[in-house]
DNA sequence: CTGAAAGCGCTAACAG
DNA sequence: CTGTTAGCGCTTTCAG
């Protein structure tokens, strides 16, 4: 076994080929004869040849990498979807670069430099929002890149997300059939399209119906900042129903509730939560909420990613996925409600 | 602003220098006068360049980039290990690239063998373990890997966990202290390193107690499994205390005792778990657990890797952390215990 | 189908 | 300090 980095002139060499019949056996596209295959196929076991997909991205101008901003983890949605997102890439041929934007706000533009430094080949873009001349540069580059739970007004950018205003529409005709009247909203970072379109959908809901918005407070999507705008909204004329922008925080909210505020969950006041995270569906909180379907929405993100890097001239899509509220123990459930 | 790739070229045609210059302006330990680097930057910015670090790194031999295989994210330590070890070398230049390893046995190893074609400066494989031939190709290409929260019994490889064995001590310690005699243990995956030094260290203080471990199950670090070792254990004379091989398993046992099996904890029947994640310090769960301290960790391991990648004639490394036990309310606390 | 030859964009001696 | 000259390991025309 080889000691240092073989490369296909060796190969060549040891099969009795040029160097270029080595780079054809290896190279997806391109035809060789079976015997000039075996040779070389053997040649390159005997020295444990593998190509260099570094040289070869620079030649070619195609590196299979793609790079992914992810900004935190805490909150469960995000690991399980870059878990998805990485299987989903592996199997199509391409692998995963990734970068953590700190919640720096020009941070996430540097980050951006760095990742196009790498020739990938495309970008995904999780719960992020750029400057809008960065997605300018990514198209100056030739860089295709999707938005991932998170849409931007710019229309040229590609983006999926959940049908945020329709769960946040779901979760607000929930609580008004089971009755509610004094309903409160927890708001996730105002920045976000997700929090405000799911607030929107919410309100959309309320108004229809007639019944105001009972009390309103920001968590920012951070745990002890949804413990605060709890007690805050608590403090007095409670409301009997609260919508909590995501799963991350409506658990911290429940938490407050039960065991600091001795509330009864949902005798004394009904949660609902947006996300059906893991913990989501733990007995502990058995937290009704609405589903992000993560399955789908990666898949959709690989899709347009990968149809945009074959076809650059493709236009950006948008698409929302709707998804299910799931009835669980966490809030009232209205009388004769159709599972 | 240009809507093709820059190259350097090109900037150093602008700036009326040679193509090295230019090079040399990009490059951290070279060397230029004020006047060219002025004019190159200059140049530079008005066409828009960066370097190519592919480029650079087929012909440098240097990468920077770092392979990460891991094999599951949904116990919540291993995104927050991920963020914390992305961020750690992001700031020292690296970045990171990931692999999956799914279920499967012999897929770890064609990941490796992927992640050697991209020419990685290091690797980290984060509880995997790999077959010893492996690691043989990584030597023999030349490039260092450490093991992330499992150890192997192959020597030469570097590794970093916590102290498991000492870990699993301080568990039954503290059971023994709380007057427990009837205590059972519920395993991890038995093919990891981790399990079998928690359990062994856990065994060892039993056993200098004189008390024998009253049941033992297996639930594979897996949640549904975790609730069938839990029904199992309890389906006739049930210990009063359990020790679990994580809180990812802990927190599925103390579920199962409280809503399915209506038993209190901790009055009825004490649980510990290990690993200290978010979750495990939520009041509903409130659970009693030898920290892991993720920092220490992952500061450990790009250390040593980037040692490694420094002076490889560097030997291997094993580090072993500490962690101490969180007392929490999950488990009976022994009158007098030293907080 | 095959080999020779020309590069991809960059770094690294090497003289000056 | 600077430009010239070789490459890095590979893909990709281009003749044959």
């Amino acid at each position: 076994m080889a000691t240092h980095k073989v490369t296909s002139l060796e190969v060549a060499r040891l099969a009795g080929v040029s160097q270029s019949a080595v780079s054809r056996v290896f190279t997806p596209g391109a035809s060789a004869s079976k015997k000039t295959v075996e040779k070389v196929r053997k040649a390159a076991k005997e020295l444990g040849y593998r190509p260099n997909v570094l040289a070869r991205a620079v030649v070619s101008g195609k590196s299979r990498i793609i790079g992914l901003v992810v900004a935190y983890l805490n909150n469960q949605f995000y690991p399980e979807a870059l878990e998805k997102l990485t299987n989903a890439l592996q199997e199509r041929g391409y692998h995963v670069l990734i970068f953590m934007a700190s919640q720096q706000a020009g941070n996430i533009d540097s980050v951006v430099e760095e990742i196009l430094d790498f020739q990938v080949d495309g970008i995904v873009a999780a719960s992020v929002a750029l400057s809008s001349d960065l997605s300018g540069r990514c198209r100056a580059a030739g860089v295709p890149m999707v938005l991932f739970n998170r849409a931007q007004d710019d229309p040229a950018m590609s983006a999926v997300t959940s049908d945020n205003f329709a769960g946040g529409r779901k979760a607000a005709e929930f609580l008004l059939a089971g009755g509610h009247k004094k309903i409160g909203y927890i708001a996730g970072w105002e920045g976000a399209s997700t929090q405000r379109d799911r607030e929107a959908g919410f309100m959309a809901a309320l108004r229809e119906a007639d019944i105001e918005l009972h009390a309103r407070d920001v968590g920012n999507f951070v745990t002890e900042q949804a413990q605060e705008a709890t007690r805050r909204m608590f403090a007095n004329d409670p409301p009997d129903a609260v919508f909590v922008a995501n799963d991350h925080m409506a658990i911290a909210v429940m938490d407050t509730l039960r065991f600091e505020l001795s509330l009864n969950v949902p005798q004394d006041v009904s949660v609902i939560g947006y996300d059906d995270v893991t913990v989501a569906s733990w007995p502990a909180y058995n937290l009704t909420t609405i589903r992000q379907p993560a399955n789908r929405m990666v898949a959709e993100t690989v899709d347009i990613l990968l149809s945009k890097i074959e076809e650059p001239e493709i236009g950006p899509r948008r698409v929302e996925i709707d998804g299910p509220l799931i009835v669980r123990g966490s809030a009232r459930i209205p009388e004769g409600w159709k599972t």
